[in-house]
RNA sequence: GGAGAGGUGGCAGAGUGGUCGAAUGCACUGGUCUUGAAAACCAGCGUACAGCAAUGUACCGGGGGUUCGAAUCCCUCCCUCUCCGCCA
């Protein structure tokens, strides 16, 4: 959520940058500050009443004391009338800050200037490529029947349980996603993350607070019961939510998660979603990190620099895109995305979002820091995926599929404790 | 699930109807003293909103009520702790 004061300040050069994120923002924000200046003038009103409210109730303790209570019943009336015209203004104030809410939640975070205008992903621009793509042997294949052939995944027997998109991982298949989880956990660990395994499960001010509620209720699985809680579309929502009205003391924070994540995916269909390419639950490794406004750019790009590391490693090819304003997030003001090749499929896959959300998160969390005045100030909020699985799982498979058996990577062998799947 | 206790500033902890945004201690910040440090002493030290400012208003777990006036009384919800039961 944008600071209303922020809206203010930058009105005209907020318009237009959200003009590359594809909105028209101009309305909204008219709309907002028209209803912020009836609110100060609501509060000032508010105000000057409840002072003179609080001075007569002082003076008829003052004349109770003193013995004149004639006096006192005499003022009372008086008071009587200010509180209830003081209620009435009060409530007109607070109805006032949730119509500047709900206004403000509708405005997406405004991007960073050098983000590229563009309807759709078509327009991403390309900022490095990574790698050779290795020619396949003859009769390459994707990975939905690489996992079949050697009994890895069984997508059947977890559409029998649970539904489609709910895969069940069978033997080596599942050592291979166990080594990556503790591969990936391994890198942030010593990258300077803190590990943490928070709960799966949210509340809706932890949904508010990230973002994903009000707006996006429809891509998340909500359990009915007495209180409303969310099943984690990514750890981004607990762990940033650690730090909902929290006064940091220093910079950075890094915190990383393994979690499993659920996204309803309402509306996909055909070979996006074949195999492992889009499902409702799967596991993602996150890496989270709280920073100064000034350093927020440069942790970005150290943050891309280390998921990079990590593909280099697992010598996967791949490519860093930075989004064009039509493909950026509601809440982001900078994206970098990962794709690696996928060599059975013959498509890129996305693998890694890393962004930089600057204050937008953080003006929800109330997440603040005390700066060289005392002043408080927003911090910054970053994440990225250090790395979302199924679809390395997809591309390692694919990639590295041989006549013996599929290899494994030398950086993953210590963890899968097998070089080869046969 | 049953019984009880409790939620106050960064922490500890007073405050049961008015002068309480809240004693006191610790912590923290600045100063005096000191060769330096410690100790001692002096001063400062919550957040949000409005205002150029002076200042005003709100906030003692959340919400509602009683009252001229609520941290204090009433209702309700949430949370924490202790004991018992159940349980991986």
């Amino acid at each position: 959520m944008l600071h209303i004061n922020k809206i203010r300040e930058n009105k005209e050069s907020y318009i237009a940058l959200l003009k590359v994120k594809n909105m028209d923002a101009t309305d909204l924000i008219i709309h907002a500050i028209a209803k912020d200046d009836e609110r100060k003038a609501t509060q000032q009103k508010a105000d000057e009443l409840l002072t003179k409210g609080n001075q007569l109730a002082k003076q008829i303790g003052e004349l109770y004391k003193t013995g004149k209570a004639a006096e006192a019943n005499a003022l009372k009336d008086e008071s009587s009338t200010i509180k209830e015209s003081s209620k009435a203004l009060q409530a007109k104030q607070a109805e006032l800050e949730k119509e500047i809410q709900d206004i403000l939640v509708q405005i997406p975070n405004v991007p960073h200037p050098s983000v590229p205008q563009g309807k759709s992903d078509e327009n991403n621009i390309t900022i490095k490529e990574v790698g050779a793509i290795s020619a396949l042997m003859k009769g390459a294949k994707p990975h939905w029947e690489l996992t079949t052939d050697y009994n890895l995944i069984d997508f059947e027997l977890g559409n029998k349980i649970t539904g489609a998109g709910f895969p069940v991982y069978v033997n080596k298949g599942a050592k291979l996603q166990r080594a990556l989880i503790a591969y990936f956990l391994d890198k942030n660990i010593a990258a300077g993350y803190t590990e943490y395994l928070p709960p799966h499960v949210v509340n809706e001010a932890s949904g508010f607070g990230t973002g994903q509620l009000p707006k996006f209720e429809e891509d998340l699985y909500k359990i009915p019961s007495d209180i409303d809680l969310y099943l984690i579309p990514t750890a981004e929502v607990p762990i940033t939510n650690f730090f909902r009205d929290v006064i940091v003391k220093g910079f950075p924070i890094k915190c990383t998660a393994y979690t499993p994540c659920f996204r309803r995916e309402a509306g996909s269909y055909g070979k996006e979603v074949r195999g492992l390419n889009r499902l409702h639950q799967f596991d993602k490794v996150e890496i989270v990190q709280i920073q100064h406004p000034e350093k927020s750019y440069e942790t970005l790009d150290v943050m891309v620099n280390h998921v990079a590391s990590i593909l280099n490693e697992l010598e996967l090819p791949y490519k860093i895109l930075q989004l064009c304003g039509g493909d950026l997030s509601f809440s982001s003001a900078l994206t970098f995305d990962f794709e690696v090749y996928s060599a059975g499929q013959e498509r890129w896959l996305e693998v890694s979002s890393v962004s930089n959300f600057e204050s937008y998160q953080a003006n929800r969390l109330k997440l603040r820091y005390k700066d060289e005045n005392g002043k408080m100030q927003l911090c910054h909020t970053l994440n990225g995926s250090a790395l979302a699985l199924p679809r390395i799982y997809a591309a390692l498979i694919e990639n590295n599929q041989t006549a013996e058996g599929i290899k494994i990577p030398k950086a993953l062998q210590p963890y899968t404790g097998f070089d080869i799947i046969k």
